[in-house]
DNA sequence: CGTACTATTGAGTCCGTTCAAACGGGGTGG
DNA sequence: CCACCCCGTTTGAACGGACTCAATAGTACG
């Protein structure tokens, strides 16, 4: 992977790396910081449908589509590198299994995209959140950026409510129950876990989408 | 293709073909019908997280990941064959193209899941059910089953609701302003569209995400 | 020390839910 | 052939979660 892979760079926090409808030739790899693919309403709002970490694929799926339906800001300050398409046609056709692995990166993608649907769909605020915070706790975890008890997440409230659609008033009053129910704490970038099985049972979280028996590290 | 897939088989509606967290070294393609992915929530709610229509593999995800992390359940009387993992996997190392094609189709997958968290997230129900319309009406377009101006959709209204994240009764009342509006009629197993200009402008679709240009008939 | 975000809180409104009941059509058994 | 029943649809009334609008605190930074 490292040699078809281009030297990092830099990407400062806000900034909208790919746009909708873009045309791509080349995928790129997120090594630091937060992301997000996004799509914005006529009205303005904002929906966030996946949130990337560090050593996630940003837009894999642009090596069989080509273009992309949908914007990928960076939400912190962030560092990428790129590998260009051609690069990684010639490298899967060398090691078919690498390529089954990207493959299957994308499909775990898609996982999550599924898991996101049903809370959008059936949870209430309150779940809701506390199922995104317990899946970014387990994803954390896996690259070694939570502990136990927490981990850190520079992001704004208006951040979580894009991905949560919610708006950021509600998703205000919703931290703050989750606060009150000595749930969990977020507050100045940090996630503070109070009780990780409350949580867990208020957000009906079962960690099996994230097939973390597979994940390649 | 065809060579590795197995004779079809009828499984009549109502079914749960696959259920979560079932093991699987076949990947299911479905022919005839139509079907969805869901889950199921603990209160008994059910959120479909997609709609699979004639010539969708069902599960070619679980290629890669070798389970499942929702149900799959048969909304009409379905036609289905599956190949098993081992002849894909044959079939892919001999035809690295093909390959490339099957990891694209789930990554429209993707996408689509992505649309609908969009909808899910930030429309409201009138809006959301005009872009759940829209897509079938170019999905079903593009297999040869919808005309310009509806097509046919053997589902029950709770089957809507389930895709759609709202209840029953107010899935009712969404297909009766549609109706009154005079954007689009859905009964008796059926899409009448009044309006396409119309129900596409309230539902805010474009349809880029399905990426059409290449879908591979 | 101002300026611009970000976070917090209150009051009123609305979309969607819940609970309940009635309606309609198609199948089935007497 | 009709009575009945089941399933799906439709409608009403009351409730509640989330939104809108608006104002006030913090907080970071130049």
């Amino acid at each position: 992977m490292r040699a078809v892979v281009e030297p990092p760079q830099r990407v400062p926090a806000r900034t909208v790396l790919i746009r909708e409808g873009e045309p791509l030739n080349r995928s790129t790899l997120l090594s630091e910081g937060l992301m997000g693919r996004f799509k914005d309403m006529r009205d303005g709002e904002r929906q966030i449908s996946q949130l990337h970490i560090s050593g996630d694929f940003l837009d894999l799926h642009s090596f069989t589509l080509k273009s992309i339906d949908h914007g990928v800001v960076a939400l912190t300050d962030c560092q990428t590198s790129w590998a260009s398409h051609a690069a990684l046609e010639e490298l899967t056709a060398e090691h078919p299994h690498l390529g089954r692995l990207l493959w299957m990166t994308t499909n775990l993608d898609a996982a999550m995209h599924r898991a996101w649907e049903v809370s959008l769909g059936r949870r209430d605020g309150l779940s809701r959140t506390a199922h995104l915070l317990c899946e970014l706790h387990v994803r954390l975890g896996v690259v070694g950026m939570a502990e136990e008890d927490g981990y850190p997440l520079p992001l704004i409230q208006v951040d979580l409510a894009e991905c949560l659609g919610l708006t950021a008033v509600h998703m205000n009053r919703v931290l703050r129950e989750l606060r009150e129910r000595r749930l969990v704490t977020f507050r100045s970038g940090r996630v503070q876990i109070h009780d990780l099985a409350g949580l867990r049972w208020a957000a009906e979280f079962t960690p099996g989408y994230l097939f973390l028996d597979k994940k390649p590290r």
